[in-house]
DNA sequence: TCCCGCGAAAATGTTCAACAATTCAACAAT
DNA sequence: ATTGTTGAATTGTTGAACATTTTCGCGGGA
C-alpha cells in the first residue's frame, strides 16, 4: 500500500489524482501562460465554472491559488482578472530577480546542479539554430530557474517559479521581438562558464549585468 | 464617489469592509502567531465554520489563504494543519533571508528608510531594558522587515513578512529563552550604523555573519 | 500475542441551489 | 453635462447534500 512521508508529507505516492480545484487552477495557469487568456481578461465564475464543468466553489478555490501566485488579482465584489503588469511592477519583479538569483550564484552549487545550467544553454543554442523563438524564451526561462536551483531552496524555487510566471506573463502584453533572447545566449553561457570555474563572484557580476541590461529593455519595450 | 486605482489596484480606498474570508483567515494567521495554536494542531473545517459563524466553504477559503503563505499544510483528504517545521525548513528558510535581506541591504535604502532601521534597533533596546522579552523579539522582526523594506519592493516585503510569519512557527515549537535575542542587539545595531555610514558592503557581511549564527543557533535549539 | 482485513464512523472534497450585497450600465431628471 | 434612480448581472456567503477517503475499532486466524 506503501504508506509514505508519515509526517508532513504533501507529496504521497499514490496515484496521485490532484483535486478538481488544483487541476482547475493548472488549467488555467497554463491557458494564462499561452496567451489565451490576456491580461486584464476577466474570469467570471459562473463561465468557468459551466466550461470546465466543476462548481463555482471550486472555481473560486482555482482562483484563491492563482491570486497566491499573482496571476489574477481579486478585485472585491468585481472579480477576478489576469494579472496586467505595469512599469513599476517591471522593477518590482527584477528586484526579486536580482536577490534570488544572484544569491544562489554567489553560493555556488553542486557539480550536477551546475551542469542542470549548462543543459540549459545548450537548449538555448539549439532553439536559436532552429529558429525557434519560443524555445528560445523557455530556455532562458530553465537557465535562470536552474540558477536559483543551485541553492537546493524549495522556497527559492517556488518563489522563482512563479516570477517567471509573471515575466511570462509581460511577454504577452508587448510581444517580444523574435530576437530578443538572442542577445542573452551569449551571456548565459558566459555565466555558466564563470560557474564551472567556480568563480561565483564573476558569475554574480555577470548576472547583474544582465539583469540590468534585461530590465532596461523591458522597461523601453513597455513605456512605448 | 472617489473612483480610485483604474487599472490593477486592489487597495481601494471606500470603507474597507474585509469579506469574511479574509477576516476567517486573519484570525487564524492571528491564533498560529499567538501560539494559540501550535504547530501540528490540525484545522478542523467544521468545528472551526461553527466556533466563527461562518460556512464551511469560508473557511475552506481562508485555508487556501493560508496554505498560500505556508503558515498550515494541506494534506489531501486527511485536512490541514498549523505547519510543523522541520530541521531542514531552517535552512530553507534561512537561504530565502540570506538572498532577500542581503539583497536589500547591498542595495542600500533612502534616508527615511534607514531611519525606519535605525528606530527597530531602538525599539529592541527599550523592550530589552523593559525585560520585555515578547517586545524584543517584535522588535528584531521590525529589525529585518525594515531591512527589506529599503529595497522599496512591495513583492519583497510580502515575501519578507510570510518568512518572518514562518519564523514565529519555529519559536512556538521549541520556546526561545529570554536572552535568545539579546545576543542580537548588539549586531542590528552595528549592521544599522554600517547603513548609516553607507557603507553597505559592510552592512552585508554583518548581517551574512548574524544570519549564519542565527541559523546556527536555531538548528541548535531544534536537534536537541 | 500479533496481525490482517472488514466495516462503520468521521472528515474532507465537491456539488448544488439559494439569497444578500455590490457593481455596472442604461435611463430619467434637474 | 451632471446627478439620481432603477434593474440586471456578478460576486460573496450560506446551508445542505452526497461521494470519497481516511481513521479506527473489532473480530478472525496464524
Amino acid at each position: 500500500m506503501a504508506t509514505v512521508n508519515p509526517s508532513s508529507g504533501v507529496s504521497r505516492l499514490r496515484v496521485a489524482v490532484p483535486a478538481v480545484a488544483t487541476r482547475v487552477a493548472s488549467e488555467l495557469r497554463l491557458q494564462i501562460a499561452e496567451g489565451a487568456l490576456l491580461p486584464g481578461a476577466k474570469l467570471k465564475e459562473e463561465a468557468l465554472s459551466e466550461e470546465l464543468g466543476v462548481s463555482r466553489n471550486t472555481v473560486r478555490e482555482a482562483f484563491a491559488e492563482l491570486a497566491s501566485e499573482r496571476l489574477v488579482v481579486r478585485q472585491p465584489n468585481r472579480g477576478v482578472f489576469v494579472a496586467s503588469l505595469e512599469v513599476s511592477d517591471i522593477h518590482d519583479v527584477y528586484a526579486v530577480r536580482r536577490a534570488i538569483e544572484v544569491s544562489a550564484v554567489r553560493g555556488g552549487g553542486s557539480a550536477e546542479s551546475i551542469a542542470a545550467v549548462r543543459a540549459a544553454v545548450e537548449e538555448g543554442k539549439r532553439a536559436a539554430a532552429a529558429g525557434d523563438s519560443e524555445g528560445l524564451g523557455s530556455a532562458n526561462a530553465h537557465f535562470h530557474g536552474a540558477l536559483v536551483a543551485m541553492a537546493g531552496s524549495e522556497r527559492l524555487n517556488v518563489i522563482m517559479s512563479q516570477v517567471l510566471a509573471e515575466m511570462r506573463l509581460f511577454f504577452h502584453k508587448a510581444s517580444i521581438d523574435g530576437g530578443f533572447y538572442q542577445d542573452y545566449l551569449a551571456d548565459n553561457d558566459q555565466i555558466c562558464s564563470a560557474l564551472e570555474a567556480g568563480d561565483n563572484d564573476l558569475a554574480a557580476e555577470r548576472l547583474l549585468s544582465y539583469l540590468a541590461r534585461s530590465e532596461e529593455h523591458q522597461a523601453a519595450v513597455h513605456t512605448s
